[in-house]
DNA sequence: TATATATATCAATTTTTTTTGATTTAAAAT
DNA sequence: ATTTTAAATCAAAAAAAATTGATATATATA
């Protein structure tokens, strides 16, 4: 990507947008939910309540900023919301190193 | 890297170190800073107040975020402060796509 | 229809981060 | 030695994000 032909304004849209994809993963919490969905593949939000440990407003409020910016994906099952990482969002922000973590491996 | 045979002490050292770098890319101002150091190679404080427009005690603070997690490397050099990406560090955090934007090119 | 379960959302509070302006430090120039 | 310049640091204030407990919504089951 080359921003120098972009103006000022769509700049700092860019930025804006990466700013806020970064803030949704500069959270332990929320890194381990990343990798959780990673190793697990799908889960529900009561399966994570118990692998993670908190409470499900706390949950629900740290996987609302993943999914708003796109970072995973959610599955209405009946009552069960499942949610999974979105692997092409995460392939592009994320260095190859981080494979195996909250990236999903290359197929 | 694999994180499955590492005990929960290290894992969470590990999540904690992921939150405070994706901690300092989640600010649109460092972002900016990042991309200018992209382009200009290697900048002053006092040149980056100009370019980016920022009074000097902000700059400082947050030229200090993104180099307390690595990202950013500081030569002295008489009165002044030269600051220059790491691009190592850039390399293994983010996706290449992002190159050119906050991405060294590879050489 | 009434009850139970899963999960989202809300409002109040707490915690963290950022901004601001002033002060400090240290090197360079007069 | 004094003054100037570059840049870090500090303390107070402002702004943003996270936590908590309660409530709302929607589906499923008795």
């Amino acid at each position: 990507m080359v921003l120098q032909n972009i103006s000022d304004t769509n700049q700092q849209e860019i930025f804006r947008t990466y700013e806020v994809k970064f803030k949704a993963l500069s959270d332990q919490i929320r890194l381990k939910i990343m990798y959780e969905l990673n190793q697990k593949g799908q889960i529900c939000v009561c399966d994570l309540t118990e692998i993670i440990g908190l409470s499900q407003s706390k949950l629900s409020y740290h996987l609302k900023i993943l999914l708003d910016v796109n970072l995973i994906e959610r599955e209405k099952i009946g009552t069960w919301n499942y949610y999974r990482l979105n692997e092409e969002e995460v392939r592009g922000l994320l260095s190859e190193e981080l494979c195996c973590i909250f990236y999903p491996e290359r197929k």
